[in-house]
DNA sequence: GACTCATCCTTGAAAGTTGAACTACATCGG
DNA sequence: CCGATGTAGTTCAACTTTCAAGGATGAGTC
């Protein structure tokens, strides 16, 4: 006699592998799209506008380092690099935190706006015409519960949270 | 008097924003986690390690080059450096195609096959824990039926479908 | 204050990606 | 057979990302 197996490998039924499958392949090559797009009329990857983005939405246009990062979910070390570059376009400038000297404002310059500016229509046509025209509203809330879940679900802030005797 | 504006940039509904950025965060999300996970547990990215699964279904364990890069959704060249890679660590060997002296075939090793055994069921774990486990069947369904429609928009095959006239 | 530890951000090297240029072979039409 | 054109795959240089290490400052404790 043997124990039921504890958890023998828990393969995917064919239909999890056909969604798992037709997800790999829709974010690659929406991801790959709005590179290409953005790289092409903007002249930077769809994560370095994302931090654009951000920090046009941002009081004074500017925040700090650290959520720059967080709210592009990236790391810190891949934020210096692209602040780094942006800021060699002009787009960016960095600014030292007059209340902790660690820290460092990131900003966003006029030619930075004015970027944003010319390139956002077309870059919003693009995301409308990959998803938002394909989808039926009703697709587009059940899309959106369901990311909602799944980012809930990834948080970095805790890595553990179900391995509590881990921590 | 002006007429009416061609087609004034559409901007995204507050509903649709917040589906957008559910969607960026979470896939960007989903991609570090896998990413990293297989870097640990099987000392390759996430792609390399769909290459090897690719090969792994294909019959005698070998592909075209181009159908492999084909079926990850990647570039000729990309491949190129990936199968390079695989190839150093043993995994995957080139073999000249005696049809076509121009192509190349990508075969698994056995070793590459071992890395797969070893490595599958973790990583079917992490994909099951940050997806399927945390949705309803209902939102499975729903999921595999979006990105469907999204992939089948985003076709590489014919980038100018909506245009036409420029073709 | 001095110590310890955490946080903020940067750096450098290695790894991976991109797009264009390039070689070699195949295919098509005369 | 010839030339033109297309396809298969690689390579190079520029760029981006990752990982580990490190310098500097802040915060808590004695």
């Amino acid at each position: 006699m043997t124990m039921a197996p504890i958890d023998g490998p828990r393969w995917l039924s064919d239909e999890e592998q056909r969604v798992w499958r037709a997800y790999l392949h829709a974010t690659t090559l929406l991801e790959d799209h709005l590179d290409r797009q953005l790289q092409r009329d903007a002249g930077m990857p769809h994560i370095y506008y994302g931090l654009l983005v951000q920090l046009s939405q941002a009081p004074r246009r500017r925040l700090r380092m650290t959520e720059l990062a967080k709210g592009a979910k990236i790391t810190r070390s891949r934020l210096s690099h692209a602040v780094a570059r942006l800021e060699k376009n002009g787009w960016v400038l960095r600014e030292d935190c007059p209340s902790d000297k660690r820290g460092q404002f990131a900003y966003l310059t006029d030619e930075g706006y004015a970027v944003l500016e010319r390139t956002a229509p077309g870059h919003v046509a693009a995301v409308r015409q990959a998803m938002f025209d394909r989808l039926t509203p009703e697709q587009v809330a059940q899309l959106g519960d369901i990311m909602k879940v799944m980012a809930e679900g990834l948080q970095p802030s805790d890595p553990n949270a179900d391995l509590p005797w881990l921590r």
